[in-house]
This record gives C-alpha cells, sequence and structure tokens, in this order.
RNA sequence: GGAGAAAUACCCAAGUGGCUCAAGGGGCUCCCCUGCUAAGGGAGUAGACUGGAUAAAACUGGUGCGAGGGUUCAAAUCCCUCUUUCUCCGCCA
C-alpha cells in the first residue's frame, strides 16, 4: 500500500500519477478519512493523558490509605468519554485502511504511459520463432500423440483446466524444474520450499486480498487458499520484520505449484498448458535496498531470460505501460516466448518491482546507517514450467511427431529424443 | 482429535490489580583502570508505531508483556476468543 500520509499531502499528485492505469480509484476518501481519524486521535489522546495522570494520583492516595471516591467518579465519566471516541475510531480506522488498500501504486515514471496492452513497449528479442517445412503442431496434438500429456483422464479425475503428464512428459516438466532451480541457485538465489496454503494475512500482505477473492481457491477446512504463486508464501516470510541491511540483498527461488480459479476466463485458451487450475512455477523473489530495486529488477528479468536461453526458445522482453502493469506492481517486464500454435509471443515471465508497496503492507523493513525503512521487493516467473514444456514441444517437435530434447536438458531427462 | 503447560525486550528471566511509565542477569555499545591476552570498575541498551509542537530541533503525549476483545478509576497481572510452542494420549506418510 501507499502510505497514509503520502497520499493525504499529495492528493492530487496521486490522482494524477493513477490517472495513467486502468479502473478508478477514489483518493479523495482516503484525505478525509486521515483528516477525521487525526482530529479523533487528538481527542482520545489528550483524556488518555488525563487518566494516566489521575489513575497515580488515585494510586498514591489508596497507598496512603485516604478517600478517592470523587476522583474515580470523575474517572468514571472520563472512561465513558474514551470509550466513544475509541468507538469512532474503530469505524474509521478499518475504513481508511480499506481505502488505502485499494489503491494500487504509483508506476514508476520509466514505466511508458498507455491505458491497455497495446501501448506496451517492446525491449527486445533473442532467438528466432521455429519455422518448418512441415505443419508445425500445438503442443497439446504433440502431447496426445505421444502420449505425455492426458487431459481427458485429468478431466476424468479433476476437471477442466487440469493435465496429467505420464512418462517423459512427466520427466520433462520434473528436468525443466530441476534446470530452472539449478541455474538459479547457482547464481546466487537460496532455494526455498514453502507451504502450497497460506492464511488470509498473506494474501493481504501480497495483494490478492481485498481486492482479487474469487480470483483464488479457498480451503472449507481451515479458511487457508491455495497458493495462486510461490510468491505469496515465499514474499510474507519476512513479513513483519526488520532485515539487517548487510543482509540485503535477499534472493530467494522457489518451486511450487500454483492455483488459479481463472475465473472470468472462460472460453479463453482452453487447450493445452496455457491456462490451468493448477500448474508448476519456478518463482523468483528479492528483497533489497531501495537505491538498489531498478537495478535489481533488470537483473531479475536477465535470471529469468537466461533459463529460455539455455533451452533455445525465442523470447522477447515487453516494458508493461501504465495501463497493463498489476496492482502492486511499479514497473513491469513480461517476458512472452514463442508458441507456434498461437502465432505469436505469449507471456512466460512477469518480473515486477513493487518498490516499497508490498514492503509497506507487510512492514518489511531493514536497518540501515540512518535508522529503519522499507525494503523493496521484487518476483518474477523463473520461469512458468508448463508454458516451457508446450513452448519446447511445439519448438523441438519433427516431422514424424517426436520431439527433440534441448541440449541442456539432456543430462535431467536422460534421452535426447522424446517419441 | 483429546488432556495439560507455556508465550515478557537481542537472549535468559522475575513479576497474582496501584511504590513496575517491567526487576535482575547474559550479550552488545561506549568510557575508565590495567596494559598486546585475561580480569576489574562505570555508563548506556524498548524497539517499533503513532499524535501534538517547531523553520528544523529541543520538547511533549498515546500505544506497547503472543494476537484480538472485555471487566476496572487503574491490567503483564482478572475474564473471553484465537494463534503458536512444549509434554502426554490417539491417529498417521
Amino acid at each position: 500500500m501507499l502510505d497514509v500520509k503520502f497520499i493525504a499531502e499529495n492528493t492530487e499528485e496521486v490522482k494524477r500519477q493513477l490517472a495513467n492505469r486502468s479502473g478508478s480509484y477514489d483518493v479523495d476518501i482516503v484525505k478525509e478519512l486521515y483528516a477525521k481519524r487525526r482530529e479523533l486521535l487528538v481527542e482520545t489522546e489528550n483524556r488518555k493523558a488525563m487518566r494516566n495522570r489521575v489513575t497515580d494520583e488515585i494510586a498514591v492516595i489508596k497507598r496512603n490509605k485516604g478517600d478517592a471516591t470523587e476522583l474515580i467518579a470523575k474517572m468514571k465519566a472520563l472512561g465513558e468519554e474514551i470509550k466513544q471516541f475509541d468507538a469512532q475510531l474503530a469505524e474509521i480506522e478499518p475504513a481508511l485502511k480499506e481505502a488505502v488498500l485499494s489503491i494500487p501504486n504509483l508506476p514508476h515514471e520509466s514505466t511508458p504511459v498507455g491505458k491497455d496492452e497495446s501501448c506496451n513497449v517492446e525491449v527486445r528479442r533473442w532467438g528466432n520463432p521455429r519455422t518448418a517445412d512441415f505443419e508445425l503442431k500445438p503442443h497439446w496434438d504433440i502431447g496426445a500423440n505421444l502420449k505425455i500429456l492426458d487431459a481427458p483422464t485429468a478431466a476424468k479425475i479433476a476437471g477442466a483446466r487440469f493435465t496429467v503428464y505420464k512418462g517423459l512428459g512427466a520427466r520433462l516438466e520434473r528436468a525443466i524444474i530441476n534446470l530452472m532451480l539449478d541455474t538459479h541457485t547457482q547464481r546466487g538465489y537460496t532455494e526455498v520450499m514453502p507451504p502450497y496454503m497460506v492464511n488470509r494475512d498473506s494474501m493481504y500482505g501480497t495483494g490478492q486480498l481485498p481486492k482479487f477473492e474469487e480470483d483464488a481457491f479457498s480451503v472449507k477446512n481451515n479458511g487457508y487458499f491455495l497458493i495462486p504463486t510461490a510468491e505469496v508464501p515465499v514474499t510474507n516470510m519476512h513479513r513483519g520484520d526488520i532485515l539487517d541491511a548487510s543482509s540485503l540483498p535477499i534472493k530467494y527461488c522457489a518451486y511450487t505449484a500454483c492455483f488459479r480459479a481463472e475465473a472470468g476466463s472462460a472460453g479463453r485458451d482452453t487447450r493445452g498448458l496455457i491456462r490451468q487450475h493448477q500448474f508448476n512455477k519456478v518463482e523468483l523473489v528479492k528483497f533489497v535496498r531501495p537505491e538498489e530495486s531498478l537495478a535489481e529488477l533488470e537483473a531479475l528479468t536477465f535470471d529469468a531470460e537466461i533459463i529460455l536461453q539455455k533451452l533455445g526458445l525465442a523470447y522477447r522482453v515487453v516494458s508493461l505501460c501504465t495501463g497493463d502493469i498489476g496492482f502492486s506492481s511499479g514497473k513491469t517486464y513480461d517476458i512472452e516466448v514463442w508458441l507456434p500454435s498461437y502465432n505469436r509471443y505469449v507471456e512466460i515471465s512477469s518480473c515486477s518491482n513493487f518498490f516499497d508497496y508490498q514492503a509497506r503492507r507487510m512492514n518489511i523493513k531493514y536497518r540501515g546507517e540512518n535508522g529503519t525503512a522499507f525494503v523493496h521487493t521484487l518476483n518474477g516467473s523463473g520461469l512458468a514450467v508448463g508454458r516451457t514444456t508446450a513452448a519446447i514441444l511445439e519448438t523441438y517437435q519433427n516431422a514424424d511427431g517426436s520431439v527433440t530434447v534441448p541440449q541442456a536438458l539432456i543430462p535431467y531427462m536422460g534421452t535426447d529424443i522424446i517419441r
């Protein structure tokens, strides 16, 4: 979340910066509630100060066996007043909190201005899209023919938007996960295996709640949520912490399954591995000093790109515009892999710098030279595994229906061809 | 799932309603003494958050004993709910 005080004191500036985002946000209500809260706070705190003083006087009188009846009666009345002011505060504070939480991050000045994805700016390309002198098949057909991807069986045991991986298909998915984790840990990330379920506080911390509850699966027994991304458990590991400045930057990588309800995606990407209720992802998460976060975003994006380069998959990097970046993000690069079946680049990673937005929400600070300050948090997929599998199957397919295993995966696969 | 115990600051820990705006110790920081080590003496050590005041400070309130409520003039202390940890029982990969 943004700093309440900052919003209250720079309301017009905040409005101006949010104007380039999609959606509309009530900034004035924050200013109003903040002023109201401060008024009440002064009233109630003055009374509490009085109470503290007189209570001490009563204690002294009692100790000397004196009579404090009159003072106690007075304090009783004061107590009632305090209760009333506290009650008013108890109404305003949640309202103020909600109002602030519903305001998204301010786009960074380097984020291109635009109203939707058509205004995103391509930053660079790597590799060449696959071409062939035969007709390239979509990965769902390749997978079905090779009997390594089985959607009908998944539909039987679960439902739509699930896949059973079999044989070398399962092994391919696992090989990709291992390549990613090995690569990232060699480059300084600490591997983390977190819970796949989290509590409400964690979902609030990273911004999935309160606004996007219908996108997540919740668990009936205990009110937990299935994680939509490892970002949630991993970033929340340090919720409420004050980190030692010397420990920064902290860099984590985590493989987890991810669960998304995909509400509002009916009819889109219904075939294949592109949009599933459950999918695998390796996530990168960083906690860094504020002055380093922009450079760390570039580094993080490159760390994700390396996987695609190792796999020889053509991709491009896109800087999302103000209308397309996520709610909590101030700056985001999407990495898009070339997918022959879609005949375009498809998102395979989203690397974001949240600046202090998540840190303020989660109260993650570091102790530096000038006292404490909020850290900056970043994350990005490194990468979405299912989509990587899809891209490999399509990019490395042969005319006879077999799939050549990319060089980097051969040690993990134990074979150089899937047939 | 059942029964019991616990949660106090960086760590250990005292504290059953008002002389605790939390004792004492360890550790840490600084100073003195001694002097390449060790030992001794002294001072500091509740942070974080949030108000008021100010040009900015100095200054001055509030909150704070796992979390949230409640009782009371007054709560670390009494009551309720929750979380976590430990012990025992049950179940279990």
